[in-house]
DNA sequence: CATGAATGAGGATTCATTCAT
DNA sequence: TATGAATGAATCCTCATTCAT
């Protein structure tokens, strides 16, 4: 038992080492001895725990993407409105990217690379439609709660959601961030809640006042 | 003369092919070979228009940049007060990653390898400044008229909207889009003028009502 | 620790075996697999050991020179008078030549290709400054003890007789010798001793005949 | 007529010009479109002329040899007695390296590629032979004469005058000559008449002189 | 368990040569 | 006759993976 422990924290190690310098070298660019000389390990040790290097690749994506799933679940778990949930999804959100930032750095790499339809089990496509669905659901209780417009079409903005979020993290992989993370995440919520353009709220703000009229009347 | 080529031609015609191929195999994964046999040309052929395979890619890559830079300065031409010219070029986005599926797809696989600070003049770095600097303007003098709500601060909401525009590119590349690319920019537009949320829409409108008053007053 | 492979030894077997394939097909004709597979081992492995072809002759280059510097010192240490000193070093040459000779045809064919002042620490200029200048100076030391003829020039001297020497390198690699190399070597301290002409000799005897019935005078 | 004048004499610049790109980029390391360009000719023009990179270098390989030829005949006809052809043959020797210095230099590159036996007809084995032979009668009937030391052997010397000549064009090749051609020239010259060493010419001298008394006793 | 020496499949690139114009 | 576009054979080198110790 002790050594099945000792086993499995040590491929932690070096899987955690390797993301690490797949992010400084690109997946494609880090060799399995850079690897291994960054872990502090023999080149052949890498094989006792993983069979190739794209399995220490899968090894720290699950990692990755349990603790996604844990983490959206409980911040979900403490939020009482549709609108709350999603709210708390989005700090989430950022929190996770900071987190896990290497890790969502090799992953643009990684999955950039057309590898599209390989292994269901194994691609971001998997955790997409994991989260886009729960979004989904999520706007359509706030719409009928009134709390989200209803005017949004649930999937597209659940799609559309997502993709920002990937954009905000593809974002800081290709180009050296120009603001603070904490403006970037105050601009993003206002942006989410209420959007940019003045006018367009007003219009709708008081086409709703009309709408409570004509309900009311 | 020998048998006459027009070089400049032929090269745009193996780049554009290049890119296909790119698109399907991944940079690292497309062989030289494939892109030639692609091409319908031999190997060595290649070598007559591209020193090596990075070249392809930035010979492509400007054409890209180019595209993007002339689109959208006429897409913003085309429209009078800033928030126009912000969602005429939302817009525009829109339209060029449609048109550029392909490209968008090999940058990310491209861009997304760790090469940062390589080169200035060939990087997304430089497209992203420009663009996030023309967006920061715009949104400055939409909050001088009086139709971009004053709360946003425009430098990091002008790196959020580039980022929210590359994560809906990503998206593309990374998992099969299930909605529509209409109703996916339809979407886009909604929630970038009012955002999601009811309440907030209303509150501000609320507020700004007050403050007509206090003006007034 | 792994196989215990002495990698010193092991590259010197290499480097050894290289050499005399590059004398066989000539440094452009011996391909890295000719190397390698008359080394007995993989094509990988050859660069386990050297960064690359050129490697492998800057390597071996390293142990000729020293062979040949510590050889030429030791040879110049066993005799007395700067005369017998400059018999030694030509005896001393011609042994070098025969011992090293496949690398002697390397170095032909390698330096041979207008690769002149690529690099100071590897090349045969630098193998030639230091011997010419030592044998100008032992031409000095036996001029002023009378042993050598003060006629001749000390630089000019010893270029020549480093030319020399290396012609009957070149010799050897252009064509199949015709003479057996003792006879050759006969020749030659003939020659550097006395000259090929019966006259030439006679009338200096006579001139520094003359000189000593001036001077005894 | 005049057409196949033109012919030969284009041949004739394109040679020429090829041997200075050979020279300065080493025989393997001039392309075919190197030489076109230095002779400003398109690449496909030089196979009108040339059968390929090979025959370039025979064709002037053989202007060389046949210069070599006619300019050691008219530089022996001149002089009278064997010795003094074998110094005119040097002298001879030194003035054509001087002028075919770039060929000299290639020919290194090219015949040390250890292609040894390959054609007869087209390699320096072959000069060798001829020149050889020539200088070994030479110092042969000098010998017979009374003009040249007795104790040469002939053949061997004959090999060693070549082999020195070669190492003299060898270390201009190899590198940077240090002393003036003239003063080079001259201490051959006095080398090989009369040798380094003093004592040893002063010792034949006498023992000559006791030859004289034994034999005229 | 740990290691690193050995390996060869695989890919980018070069360049002499051909040949249609 | 002159040309240069096209070509693929040939070669260097990399690196994931194996395996003897």
């Amino acid at each position: 038992m002790s050594r099945s422990v000792d086993k499995k924290e040590k491929a932690a190690r070096i899987g955690s080492t390797a993301i690490t310098v797949f992010r400084k070298l690109g997946y494609h660019g880090a060799r399995m001895v850079d690897i291994a000389e960054a872990a502090g390990i023999g080149k052949g040790t890498l094989y006792e725990y993983f069979r190739n290097k794209d399995e220490i690749l899968r090894f720290e994506f699950e990692r990755y993407f349990a603790a996604f799933q844990s983490g959206a679940t409980a911040a979900m778990a403490g939020a009482d409105t549709p609108a709350d949930r999603l709210l708390s999804l989005v700090h989430f959100a950022f929190d996770h990217v900071t987190d896990w930032e290497d890790h969502c750095g090799v992953y643009v790499d990684y999955f950039g690379s057309g590898r599209r339809g390989e292994e269901a089990a194994f691609s971001l496509a998997n955790i997409y439609t994991v989260v886009e669905d729960i979004i989904s659901r999520l706007i359509e209780e706030g719409q009928a709660s009134g709390e989200i417009d209803r005017g949004l079409e649930p999937d597209a903005t659940a799609e559309l959601l997502v993709s920002f979020f990937d954009g905000v993290v593809l974002h800081g992989v290709f180009s050296e961030r120009r603001c603070k993370a904490e403006s970037l995440r105050a601009a993003a919520l206002r942006l989410l809640t209420s959007g940019v353009l003045v006018g367009a709220a007003d219009r709708r703000a008081e086409k709703r006042g009309d709408e409570r009229f004509e309900r009311g009347g």
